[in-house]
DNA sequence: CACCAGGCCCTAT
DNA sequence: ATAGGGCATGGT
């Protein structure tokens, strides 16, 4: 398993992905929690509904207008599903986040380890959804794995790792520590796995079977 | 009609 | 410790 070649095969395939998760670091935070175990499209409709809510409430910020926006919640981010708990949980993210004024900038002096251990102590923030946010929004060296990452371990190299932080350390001790590599590593995952891996495998053992292992997609491994 | 999507929490073994 | 169910919309 050579989680470095890979890299540089998705390069290859689908070439250099700057900025891949979308929006400010504020709109990110937002997004994280939206995309828990739903489409991406969905979000954007519940995205845009906060942005245009929030920007006829002028001189206040995102985080700022979404933590006062409270019970209108729900029917905002209707779309993008789970909207009861994901309204719950976006408070209390952001509930977090007011003790240091929103400020992206503050939170970002904490040293990572410490800000992750913040974000997962926050109640509907998972190991996931805080590394998303640490590595989109604040910038810090994490790697995001997510279930198109496991599921391409397992189609490639039909390999699983026990839980989150060992898929999470194969990937950080492959390659060189760095953000934009990190950033861009994932979303070349995701973005392969939706092209050409996007269904779940029939059976544990098929898995070699589909499409994604095809060497049409990733020649050299 | 069924299944899936850039998870997480709670509960019952 | 860990499998299973609930949360919910919109696309295929």
């Amino acid at each position: 398993m050579d989680l470095k070649g890979l890299y540089e095969e998705l390069l290859k395939i689908h070439g250099k992905l700057e900025k891949w998760w979308p929006g400010s670091s504020e709109e990110i935070i937002i997004s994280a929690v939206l995309t828990q175990n739903t489409n991406w499209k969905n979000v954007e409709r519940a995205m845009e509904n906060l942005k245009s809510k929030c920007e006829s409430l002028e001189n206040w910020t995102l985080l700022e207008c979404v933590h006062m926006l409270r019970e209108d919640l729900p029917s905002l981010i209707k779309p993008a599903g789970f909207y009861n708990i994901k309204s719950q949980r976006l408070i209390a993210l952001l509930s977090w986040m007011k003790q240091y004024e929103f400020s992206i900038e503050k939170i970002s002096e904490k040293s990572t380890y410490d800000l992750r251990e913040e974000l997962l102590s926050v109640k509907g923030i998972g190991k996931e959804t805080a590394d998303s946010i640490l590595l989109y929004a604040f910038e810090k060296p994490v790697f995001v794995v997510d279930a198109y990452t496991k599921r391409l371990l397992k189609r490639l190299y039909n390999t699983e790792f026990k839980d989150y932080d060992d898929y999470r350390l194969a990937f950080e001790n492959s390659i060189e520590q760095d953000v934009r590599i990190y950033q861009e590593y994932h979303g070349l995952i995701v973005e392969h796995s939706k092209k050409y891996c996007n269904s779940k495998p029939k059976c544990n053992s098929c898995g070699l079977n589909n499409s994604c292992f095809q060497a049409k997609y990733l020649q050299n491994l």
